[in-house]
RNA sequence: GGGGAGAUACCAGAGCGGUCAAAUGGGACAGACUGUAAAUCUGUUGGCGCAGCCUUCGGAGGUUCGAAUCCUCCUCUCCCCA
């Protein structure tokens, strides 16, 4: 994998650059929807290709090992050739589970054992376990295995969980240095920063991180509840730390008005499951701002779905009629809505990409963010 | 014409003397959602000067300290037989 830097905003730390892997260039910055069991829900293929125009999805290693399973993905030849997409996959490590499924899983140094949500059966997830597994998967970019604090989190706590995904990180490197890939193809480990919202800790990490001298490095541990400021603090501080000839990955953000804070800190790449999940449950992000579809307001406007949207869902149904049919439990709501979120993710970090390049990203994102954030 | 059952909040439907402003569904309305245990979850759904008060259970009257619940009449619905 290799990153180029094509160009830096003279008025913030926006970058827009390239990614090269052997299943094509990613142009950065850049949103990447979330296929956790290896489909972006509710969302074809096609569309995602040709209308949205995403160019690299997510898996998760935790959900495809417990189904599919590894047998199957191995008789598949990986992720790519079981789900049909031939872009760039990454895959997350399991590290947010260790977060999101606290209460059926217990934490050791060797690893963690997860109970399963889907048939409460026992499972141990070590940083080399993770690894193969991610040979396995398959995915392009690949994430090292780390604990993902929950917020608020004591100092202690975070402090030596920070130290127990450093030294996880170096079992992750190991194991991925001694490996070889499964299909052919490269792939890359990016490390994971963490130390919650403490400063030091954030510092510390970052240093560690950089030290790996990794193709990327991705930022964990935010956007878990803490202060919106307290995450732009953050980031811009194991920013100014992380190397800026390496792509810098903000895991699990977030809002449109986030992703464009952040691309202002420096940050390349995100990924958050906000366009897809509220989308299913019908909050709608526009060019004009947010919309909840579900609202009486919405029961007469034939309006399109987004005015100034350039997605053909925008144009081709009216609010009245999505409004419709989420009212009445169609699967073709969330279906739209998610195709309409998805695409207006790609559009914003496209255009950002854009003004970045023309040196106007800083106006820009000013301007629009304010509009981003209005309620409808 | 004869016999029977029933009328409860937006709808369906419990309740059958006080713990009832009234269970439970559904609908409606609103909110939440940030590396997906999520096509999920939460709240509200008579009125108000809202830790209290006022007006409600087809209508009118009655019994009782107290009625959605018991009695009388009226109105209306549904079912069965002819």
């Amino acid at each position: 994998m290799k990153f180029n830097l094509l160009a830096t905003d003279k008025k913030s730390n926006a970058r827009a650059g390239e990614i090269f892997t052997d299943h094509g260039t990613i142009q950065t910055p850049i949103f990447m929807p979330v296929g956790t069991v290896g489909s972006v829900k509710a969302v074809h293929l096609k569309e995602l290709k040709d209308d949205i125009k995403a160019q690299i999805i997510l898996g998760n290693t935790y959900h495809l090992y417990l189904r599919p399973g590894l047998e199957v993905l191995k008789q598949a030849n990986g992720l790519h050739k079981f789900n049909g997409w031939d872009k760039p996959i990454l895959t997350d490590s399991g590290g947010y589970q260790v977060y999101s499924l606290a209460g059926t899983r217990k934490l050791k140094e060797e690893g963690v054992i997860f109970q399963s949500h889907i048939d409460g059966s026992r499972h141990t997830f070590s940083p080399e376990k993770v690894m193969e597994i991610q040979r396995t998967i398959g995915a392009d970019i690949i994430m090292a295995f780390d604990e993902c604090t929950p917020y608020p989190c004591e100092y202690d706590y975070a402090k030596k969980s920070m130290e127990l995904t450093h030294r996880w990180l170096k079992r992750c490197i190991t194991h991925f240095d001694n490996t070889e890939p499964e299909y052919g193809y490269n792939q890359t480990l990016f490390p994971i920063v963490q130390g919650s919202v403490y400063r030091d800790l954030r510092i510390q990490s970052a240093e560690e991180i950089a030290s790996k001298n990794a193709d990327g490095n991705a930022i964990g541990g935010l956007s878990v509840g803490e202060p919106i400021e307290m995450m732009y603090e953050l980031t811009e501080l194991v920013c100014s730390i992380l190397p800026k000839e390496k792509p810098r990955y903000l895991m699990g953000v977030g809002t449109p008005v986030n992703i464009l804070e952040c691309i202002a800190l420096g940050i390349d790449m995100f990924d958050c499951v906000m366009p897809t999940r509220n989308g299913r449950n019908g909050m709608l992000f526009t060019s004009e701002g947010i919309i909840n579809i579900k609202n009486e307001k919405w029961k007469n406007d034939f309006s399109n779905v987004d005015e100034y949207g350039n997605s053909f869902v925008d144009s081709q149904y009216s609010k009245a009629y999505l409004r419709h049919l989420f009212q009445a439990q169609e699967i073709l709501g969330p279906m739209i809505a998610s195709i309409h979120n998805l695409n207006f993710y790609l559009w914003l970090v496209g255009e950002a990409r854009k003004q970045i390049m023309d040196g106007n990203f800083s106006e820009w994102k000013n301007v629009i963010v304010k509009k981003l954030s209005v309620r409808l």
